[in-house]
DNA sequence: GCGGTGAATATTTTATTGATTATTCAGTAT
DNA sequence: ATACTGAATAATCAATAAAATATTCACCGC
């Protein structure tokens, strides 16, 4: 890691830490430059302005966000089934959390959307490959039956969009919407999973909480 | 009716025509008094508040979409499932169109719900009971297998709330939302519809547009 | 009582102006 | 050249005064 480097992420811890305590628009460049003894002209060195440094925290946050769901998938599990309605599940619950607790973080994350609406895009993309990862697999070991992936994929991202970031679209609290996303998801896993003989695929049952997931660290 | 509803009536029609053009924040009481060839303190007399012309104006329109909504139903139709897609595409439709032709419409929708919530509870209640119907007939045709209705209603309805509305949260384009909901449906339907010993139910097609229900009047 | 008025008052919106802050850039040190 | 400074400028925000507006109410004619 070079010099520069160095210097840009001590910026960017700065910016972190003031975006947290008192968000993106009650922190001034001016700030920054004490935090990290410098004046304000050299932050400009390091970032073209003040919302691309939003810019760089939103964007190592939502990686990270994916790893967490990702992190879900290493789990041991029984079945793809299981598998997406626990990443599911995680989505809704981390992101309900991070509006609960941290919520400077979304007023961050709007901030940048609204500047920069492909950062939004490109995050539900990578969302949506992890969802597509699992329709495949369910698909290979026959417990789906899908025989358009992409579409599927498509179609149980778009279903469950109100999951992710629920407190924006209803003031519905976290248990009513996981009860109404669990009946969503037997709906939607009736369609994706393979039909055998007349028999319905069993209801969806609500996945306990992972608490080491929802914990700020 | 009495001579007091034709007063209201004519505050009322006075209010739609101005909230329309100007929007509620720049329509004053004294320029629907003027309108109504009245006194502003007469006004009082028939609504306690400003809001409160907005509140009935937003009744009336939201049960007219649910009204539209049952026109699509009650043209022939060969099944329950072309029903329930033919109802959701017309949601969509609805109001996207409105969000594009009328934008003050949406102003006023948003000004009424922040100050009483439970208009859109209502509204959305009775967008499910509608829901719930068709659910009911399928079933007792035989095309659909539903163990749990209301679950199952509120499934589709959440599934599907990316579609009402449409615009406030993405700017995906009509044709774009109309081929993601296809996706969605064919998922959904082959969760609702009996399974035909390993047959799958064949995708949603995209239903024409009725014109007669997207031109403003 | 019923249907209404319009001036008085309380509330909200808008405009103005004086900071505050983002961004630039000529200049300094190494 | 490279790394940085800090004052100058441009853009934005916040406080507040002024204007507009919602709401009330004492009063009028029937």
């Amino acid at each position: 890691m070079s010099e520069a480097d160095r210097t840009r992420e001590k910026i960017i811890d700065a910016a972190r830490e003031r975006f947290r305590h008192y968000g993106y628009p009650k922190t001034t460049i001016a700030e920054l430059a004490d935090d990290c003894a410098m004046s304000p002209g050299n932050i400009y060195r390091f970032f073209k302005g003040k919302i691309d440094i939003a810019v760089e925290i939103a964007r190592r946050e939502a990686l990270n966000a994916v790893d967490v769901l990702d992190k879900v998938l290493a789990c041991p599990h029984r079945g793809s089934r299981q598998r997406l309605e626990e990443v599911i599940f995680a989505d809704l619950r981390y992101t309900y959390h991070l509006l609960e607790n941290q919520p400077k973080t979304l007023e961050l994350a709007q901030i940048v959307v609204n500047d920069r609406p492909q950062f939004q895009i490109e995050s539900l993309r990578r969302e949506r490959r992890l969802f597509q990862r699992i329709l495949h697999e369910g698909n290979a070991s026959g417990e789906f039956s899908i025989d358009n992936v992409p579409a599927a994929t498509i179609a149980v991202h778009a279903a469950t969009t109100k999951y992710r970031y629920a407190q924006l679209f209803t003031n519905q609290s976290l248990v009513e919407l996981e009860r109404e996303l669990a009946h969503v998801l037997t709906v939607l896993m009736r369609g994706l999973v393979a039909p055998v003989a007349g028999q319905l695929a069993a209801p969806t049952i609500i996945p306990p909480e992972d608490l080491s997931l929802t914990s700020r660290k």
